[in-house]
DNA sequence: ATTATTTTGAGTCATTTGTCTCAATGCCTT
DNA sequence: AAGGCATTGAGACAAATGACTCAAAATAAT
């Protein structure tokens, strides 16, 4: 029953919220009001290309991949897990078209919202602008992160990190878009991993 | 006179803050309690690395470089700029040791604060936490463009990318600390540079 | 279970990139 | 003005990477 999603679904995001700044009920309440519940398909797409992004999705389970296509290739840039926030954030900021795809990598469940819904309430009280600026500093941190390693390390270096940073990925990513996001063609990664296997 | 530098500096710094958000008087006076003025010859070192950074810069005008040192070699990640802040963000954060140099590229002149003096202020009206906001959320946007280059981009591309998005970083970083902040070596970019093989 | 589709590993060859090197140039200091 | 240091461009060669390709393996769909 989807209510029964729904009311699961807030109780997750609630948790997640909280590793960022634990809120007031009241503040929490107000920022459900404005939730809902969906379930994507695996391989449904979810932003299109030269769209604008006006929504914002909570992922309960599953995940999506961003990416771009150049020449005919997808360049994948990031991909979303569950209890992460997704979005192409800067077509979300500004409302200018995005020049990427967001598609469903697995079936996937969300609590989504609209921008002119949620945005108001994000500067609400005190304490979700502080909610907002801790999420904003750890996705910047991680960012730097990522950065980092395609000036400090080789793709065989970048590959041995990724696994051990994030091994979920390669349990749930196809190499195929792996070595895109990494930053090096599959034949690379394929090396690399005969290589080191 | 260095009161005078620091009052100029002030100004300049409050300008800049207002990009982000306008702040009230009293909140901006509170801020400015914790700031002291300072320069910086070129080559001074800000920061060493396996040290804590326990300070945050404003750059009035010169620059600063934040670079590791792989097998001998500076591996430039980042540059600061005047009218910019600058730190090793994520040691500064979590209070670890930093992996980074940071050293004055030209003569610098900053404001500076030490965290246990701003930090608790930051948190202190709701106006300085969305500040604190519309920072990160500017540096979280810069810092997925300049990584999605990685991805998106050959290093040609990332070379005539930065030429049209920073031209003012070809005239005052040398090209040997250019080279590794684009994830390339001077070889390469020379190559591009004089178009030859 | 069978068929279709996706994903992966690998071979060949061309191209790109890096390492090491040296000399020319420019800049700073005295 | 002269000497010293930093910066740059480029040659020779080696190594790494990518484009194209095909077939095997894994996964999904009927």
């Amino acid at each position: 029953m989807d209510k029964d999603n729904f009311q699961t679904a807030v109780t997750l995001f609630r948790k997640s919220m909280d590793t960022f700044h634990p809120l007031p009920d009241s503040d929490f309440e107000k920022l459900v009001g404005v939730l809902q519940y969906k379930k994507y398909n695996k391989g449904e797409v979810i932003l299109q290309e030269a769209k604008v992004c006006r929504h914002i999705w909570f992922i309960i389970n599953g995940c999506f991949r961003i990416f771009s296509v150049e020449n005919g290739v997808d360049v994948n840039v990031r991909f979303f897990f569950e209890h992460s926030i997704a979005a192409d954030f800067i077509s979300l900021r500004h409302q200018i078209p995005s020049n990427f795809f967001i598609v469903a990598l697995e079936d996937t469940e969300v609590l989504y919202s609209y921008k002119p819904n949620y945005h108001p309430i994000l500067n609400f009280s005190k304490s979700l602008v502080t909610l907002t600026s801790a999420f904003f500093a750890t996705q910047f941190f991680d960012e730097i992160e990522h950065s980092n390693t395609f000036k400090l390390m080789s793709p065989e270096e970048r590959y041995n990190n990724l696994l051990i940073t994030r091994p979920k990925y390669f349990q749930r990513i196809p190499l195929t878009y792996l070595a895109s996001y990494l930053g090096m063609s599959r034949k690379t990664l394929t090396r690399i991993r005969s290589n080191t296997n």
